[in-house]
DNA sequence: AATTTGTACAACCGCCTACTG
DNA sequence: ACAGTAGGCGGTTGTACAAAT
């Protein structure tokens, strides 16, 4: 049997609330407290679901709340309390007085997964520069603390040197294709080499894989070669780096013996597998260092 | 100057669990 | 024991906004 709708939707208003809307909840909830959200918009003269009252004043309205930016050191029991618990993030809240669940959750998937993606990455930077939405200045004084990780990684990385990289793809009919060179800055020859998908012939290389495919990477003097058949342990991981962020990050085999988990089940290449379709899966660019 | 692109975050949705009658 | 309900949770979406083109 389904579930009855939490309250009844019809007339119903969405989507942001007016001050208007914050005024009146906010004057309900101090006369006569918190709870019997159902009955709640009606009483209070709101045309709201109840939810969504529960919801606006628990992560906005509540005084408790701690506004302004997220201090390094929330920062880290967030990351700690993630790897621990995983997304259970009002468990995290609780470590995190002032803090709500959904702005824990929203500061894990738009600062934190991403920032420890990318020291997972060796402490890559981005290979573009960063576009987009600036966070909102929030007045706290902890602010200069937020984001100097990353800063720092970014000026780690431009004391590099230069590497060459050549990626050539030979198929057992012996014919050779190189498919990516580049010349880039990377440390220790490791560093984000800049190029776009479209740079390369993808195609060639995808049309190889089922032809018992020889894939040389030459970093420098370091040269690795691999067998798709022999090795599709390998392959996999390697297309994502290929493409994600327009950006292939690393060569070494530490970076490519990365953990398979979660991939292996994606490296069944049939036929009609669609690279990009592959990519935009969870066993895609994104599950790469999971 | 206009358009495109990517980010941040508020809000919604659907599922699950606990509670109540 | 069961059905109905409320509250809570995590995942996802919508959109305003700013930087890049």
């Amino acid at each position: 049997m389904g579930r009855a709708p939490c309250c009844d939707k019809i007339g119903m208003k969405k989507g942001k609330w007016t001050a208007e809307e914050d005024e009146k909840l906010v004057s309900y909830i101090r006369h006569n407290g918190e709870g019997s959200w159902r009955s709640l918009p009606k009483n209070a003269g709101l045309l709201r679901c109840g939810k969504s009252c529960r919801l606006r004043w628990i992560n906005y309205l509540k005084d408790d709340l701690k506004r302004g930016n997220i201090s390094p050191e929330e920062e880290s029991t967030i990351i700690k309390l993630q790897a621990e618990l995983g997304n259970r993030w009002s468990l995290i809240a609780n470590s995190l007085p002032g803090r709500t669940d959904n702005e824990i959750k929203n500061h894990w998937n738009s600062h934190l997964s991403r920032r420890i993606q990318s020291e997972m990455n060796k402490g890559a930077p981005p290979v573009k520069k960063k576009r987009g939405r600036k966070p909102k200045p929030k007045p706290t004084k902890e602010e200069s603390g937020s984001g100097s990780n990353l800063k720092q990684m970014e000026s780690q990385s431009e004391t590099t040197k230069e590497t060459e990289v050549t990626l050539t793809s030979t198929s057992s009919e012996g014919s050779t294709d190189k498919v990516l060179e580049r010349t880039c800055s990377g440390e220790d020859g490791l560093g984000v080499i800049d190029f776009d998908i479209e740079d390369f012939n993808l195609e060639d290389l995808w049309d190889d894989v089922d032809n018992n495919t020889n894939i040389t990477i030459d970093n420098n003097n370091n040269s690795s070669s691999y067998n798709i058949e022999n090795d599709d342990l390998w392959w996999p991981p390697v297309l994502p780096q290929i493409a994600s962020a327009n950006s292939l990050v690393g060569l070494d085999d530490t970076i490519l013996d990365q953990p398979m988990s979660g991939i292996e089940s994606a490296c069944q290449w049939e036929d009609d597998v669609d690279f990009n379709q592959w990519l935009d899966t969870d066993f895609g660019a994104g599950a790469l260092f999971d």
